[in-house]
DNA sequence: CTGTGACTGCAAGTCCGTA
DNA sequence: ATACGGACTTGCAGTCACA
């Protein structure tokens, strides 16, 4: 898959886990809200001073916005079903 | 730490890790010698695509260009101290 | 082998609309 | 709120000579 695939994905991704609009994302980050729309369609190459504003307005780590779909199973869970202390036992 | 000095650096750290010179690095990834130079002195801001050919010309995933120098300690060990099993025990 | 300044063409990135 | 286009400015991609 290549970068700018993912890269695209991946800001999506955590924009709407964010619950921030595009619009609200490139006000943030400082860029323009018709070029964010692009990049996440793909259709821009953005530079790494970009990427850097953007992974400060989404507050990750620059390398997260490259994280592979398929890694995707131990990074998109919001809660890895935190494996609940059992309260009751069956047979306890 | 900026993106573009993590980039500069990693794509540096790797080359050499890699025994490659600047020259063939640039011929092997498709660039310029020359703009692979201002690279690594974090004089260029380049864009994704650029990203992706030093990548696959370094033989590592993109998101490896922008580990922090600080968490090295995990990344750089060419052998991690291998916890090798204590062969023999103190009181054993 | 690498650092650097200068240069040009074209893409990055902005601003404006429309749907 | 988002997709998408057009026209526009800025800055990067790509190259060279020279140190």
């Amino acid at each position: 898959m290549k970068p700018r695939a993912l890269l695209a994905w991946n800001v999506r991704r955590i924009r709407i886990k964010r619950g921030m609009s595009q619009e609200r994302l490139a006000r943030t980050a400082g860029i323009d809200r018709s070029y964010l729309a692009g990049l996440e369609r793909q259709s821009k190459n953005p530079t790494i001073d970009v990427l850097d504003r953007i992974s400060e307005a989404l507050g990750v780590h620059p390398s997260d916005l490259f994280v592979d779909p398929s890694s995707c199973a131990s990074i998109l869970k919001i809660s890895p079903r935190p494996k609940r202390p059992r309260l009751l036992r069956k047979n306890g």
